[in-house]
DNA sequence: CTATACTCGACGAAAACAGTCGGGAAAGCC
DNA sequence: GGCTTTCCCGACTGTTTTCGTCGAGTATAG
């Protein structure tokens, strides 16, 4: 289990996605502005959380992706093991007795206990407690078709713009600076 | 808050280190020959520990490395972030409004709330846990007080091959099959 | 038929990672 | 003083990962 932007773009993405997704299928190209994430990278991570069974795919007009099951279901250390692959964390890479003698080296235990804790708290995280927390920060998600109001009597929705038409930032070029 | 091989050989060295510091410093070169970490990289390693406070030094003969502070006082997430340095985990780079309208991108808060998740996580193992963990595996600490040179009836020292072309797992380095 | 949108593979620059090397500098011991 | 031990540090290198581009292709709706 590693954990580096790489996991963090997929989560980022797919917390986008389950905010959205509600109102059919959600594309790359969207979430690629929302989040200035670049769209062939989403294709990568995407293509990898479709063959987790995470998402599923529409083609077509009026396609994109949607989850694969719900939210609720739906665990960070599952996106991040989709994205990030395989990994043996053990540094001896094999099985026993990486130092001679019938006893296996220390980092192999000892790591892999510090592993299982890491996975399982990631594992304890749904992807739905993630997108709680983003709408009881004040996340608006523009245009909801249904609902969703139940708690009109909450102070008034601020008019924050997820996701300015035209804006200004410049699609292609936009370069992190690290 | 990035987690990878690096994060790992610090934390397995420190653990090495916090198993045997009471029979005085503790050397690069045993917890390298123990750990099979090779002891250049080490260097790089206490280097930054060394310059967080971690861990203290000792030159000169007899000497090394002992714990800056104690073990229940140190928590995996200061091991980490000393060898893995800085991370802004937020990609818009800068502070605020990363996207036009005052509001910061989501992605921001976002990633900053799941962060600091991993760390209050990370922040809650602390090194006496681990260290407790192995003694309860079993994992014997040989005695060996203050002759170094009497051990001739100690184990076999291998060869370590740091360099071995042809093997898969290096032995002084870390191969991974991937 | 055409526009939309996913799918796939190859490619590539830049960074990070993992490790090496060689020269120092302090400290103890003879 | 000289010698050894040990930490200290910067520069260097090779591989992998990250991040992203490009182009061709497939499925689908209208």
């Amino acid at each position: 289990m590693r954990l580096t932007t790489k996991g963090r773009f997929a989560v980022t993405a797919m917390i986008d996605l389950a905010l959205r997704q509600n109102n059919g299928p959600v594309t790359l190209a969207a979430i690629s502005q929302r989040q200035q994430i670049s769209l062939s990278y989403l294709e990568q991570l995407f293509g990898k959380l479709r063959r987790h069974e995470l998402v599923e795919s529409t083609r077509g007009p009026g396609g994109g992706y949607t989850l694969g099951r719900k939210a609720s279901e739906i665990t960070v250390a599952d996106i991040i093991v989709s994205v990030d692959e395989p990994i043996d964390a053990t540094q001896c890479g094999g099985k026993e007795n990486c130092m001679g003698e019938g006893h296996r080296c220390m980092t192999h235990e000892l790591w892999a206990a510090l592993n299982t804790k890491m996975v399982d708290f990631l594992d304890s995280v749904s992807l739905q407690s993630l997108v709680d927390e983003q709408l009881a920060k004040g996340v608006v998600v523009e245009n909801a078709p249904m609902i969703k109001r139940a708690i009109s009597s909450a102070p008034v929705v601020k008019p924050i713009r997820v996701n300015a038409p035209n804006s200004v930032f410049a699609l292609g070029g936009i370069a992190f600076s690290k």
